[in-house]
DNA sequence: CACTTTGCATGCCGATAGGTTATGAAGGTG
DNA sequence: CACCTTCATAACCTATCGGCATGCAAAGTG
């Protein structure tokens, strides 16, 4: 295990042509080199490899022996470099991506899309889940960047950056009276209705909470539990009242949407990675990708209503 | 091209052990000069290849990347090294052995026998012609050992080393007279009788017309050309006489040998390799696994009939 | 047959890589 | 807060490598 690449660059490069000086110019060293690497490999080897009959160079068996081993591990050591020279340029890599599921479809989609483009050889995995789970992941080294939402803890080891901040609005059934016949609603008018509140875990369980108690009151659950579109369903079919993203709330039928005054409430939507490793590549192309797309949207105006980048 | 095994397999002891120190001390080297090696290999590929982050040792992307091929490297040097060794120690091989049909049964066959028991990894290639055809293919590289008949050229670059002397005998039909009644003849008793000559190339044929005029003519011949078996069946048919190696002689049926008055005749049988090129670990151990064998019928009186170590 | 040419090996020197010891910085621990 | 662990860095030494000049042996040449 000392045998350097150099040697059997050198012993197949006489090898191939059976001629020390000739090889040592394809090489771009001087023949005492080259003469001195293959003495060199000789001597760890603890065998010749050539014979050195003037004018006639030949293998020895150790040489015809060390030949095929010599290809194949140069070979791979340009392979390696190939691949290596791949992932560095980005043309290849693996990118392990979470995500919320209220996320995947606007925000996701189009991104993922973008990035395919410039970057066609990096396989993209994509993990949905809350972003608790998410932060979990992330931290174990199950995911190199994640889309969560709120703020979270920074303490866990990991560097969060806000991207965007989404409205809540008030939603209500469609087909029930509007809660308020001005354009915003303040949360104090709704302090007695009863909310449909997301299930333990939910991000947006706590943010209805929080945003509620810092209107001076507690929520009433009608309903407690359900992931985000079944909460969704629920308003439509009139068992409560409950806060979401603008989003959701304006993708989801029979709902009506009330904004909330100002300073009205939102979620963040932020970008979090490991803090004490550095991004792969493919995350860091990833990264740049989001940036670029996010200045797009803001200087064409097509963010989404109730939208906000930061 | 210049990442040298010892970086590959400090990477790969330090992507084991997760651990500098640890690795190192696997390796028997220090904790610095490994943290050395591991840096002169991320120079040399232009990207980090393990995050340091205090107390957590992971591999990047392009760690993840060379992983496999650093395995593959160091496994095709741990392949060739212990092939190296096995034709070092002549566990593997190859052969390539020439002998002219004569001396394949009784010489060649044992020797084989005798040089498979104790070297069973080599391949043995052998090939049978006469002595010219023999010589040349030596020359060209196509054998390493070659069992000659006659003193072959020592100008073509070949070292040939004399083994046995074989006796000539006069051949003649077993039911026709004996040439003479005493148990041997002189040459020039011969003199007036036809002649059965092997065809040209054959070296017996030389060796003929060479052994009869140095007794002092010239050998009419009966019938000129075939092979030396037909030679000898051409002489027990009564076509002719000729002279044949003692060992043929004795074997052909339908003939009675006589043998020549001394100083007599004979050929010698020599083992013949290239000057210029050392013998293979193979070829060596095969010469010295001849030497032995002719020593040992030397040494029980067990050789054939006519035969004279040299 | 002397002379030149060819082709690899060798000796010497400067640059560099690799090793060890000692030391420093950063994070965890009693 | 002193101390330990762990990796990086510095200083120093040696082995090695590459280049230049040269040597030596064999083959070609007049």
């Amino acid at each position: 295990m000392k045998v350097r690449p150099q040697q059997l660059q050198a012993f197949l490069a006489v090898a191939e042509t059976r001629h020390f000086t000739q090889a040592a110019e394809n090489l771009g060293v001087t023949q005492p080199s080259l003469s001195k690497r293959i003495g060199s490999l000789e001597s760890e080897l603890g065998a010749a490899v050539l014979t050195r009959s003037r004018g006639r160079i030949e293998l020895t068996d150790v040489g015809h022996t060390l030949l095929g081993h010599a290809r194949r591990i140069t070979a791979a050591h340009e392979a390696a470099r190939a691949d290596i020279d791949d992932v560095l340029a980005v043309r290849a890599g693996r990118l392990r991506l979470g995500a919320t599921p209220s996320l995947c479809s606007w925000l996701i989609a189009p991104l993922l899309v973008r990035y395919r483009e410039t970057h066609p050889g990096v396989t993209v995995a994509l993990t949905e889940g809350g972003s608790v789970q998410l932060t979990e992941r992330l931290a174990a080294g199950d995911l190199d960047l994640a889309f969560t939402i709120g703020d979270v803890a920074a303490e866990t080891g990991l560097a969060v950056r806000p991207l965007l901040a989404e409205a809540l609005v008030v939603a209500s059934a469609a087909d029930l009276p509007p809660l308020t016949d001005r354009d915003h609603l303040h949360l104090a008018q709704v302090r007695e209705q009863p909310f449909v509140l997301p299930a333990h875990g939910y991000d947006l369980r706590h943010l209805t909470i929080a945003t509620c108690e810092a209107a001076g009151f507690t929520p009433a659950s009608a309903v407690d539990g359900g992931a985000t579109d079944a909460v969704a369903s629920l308003v439509a079919a009139g068992l409560g009242i409950a806060l979401l993203p603008a989003m959701i709330a304006a993708d989801a039928p029979g709902l009506r949407a009330a904004p909330i005054a100002p300073p009205g409430a939102s979620r963040t939507i932020a970008l979090a990675a490991r803090a004490d490793t550095p991004l792969t590549r493919a995350a860091d192309a990833f990264a740049a990708s989001l940036e670029a797309h996010l200045t797009d949207l803001h200087a064409w105006g097509r963010l989404p209503e109730g939208m906000r980048a930061l």
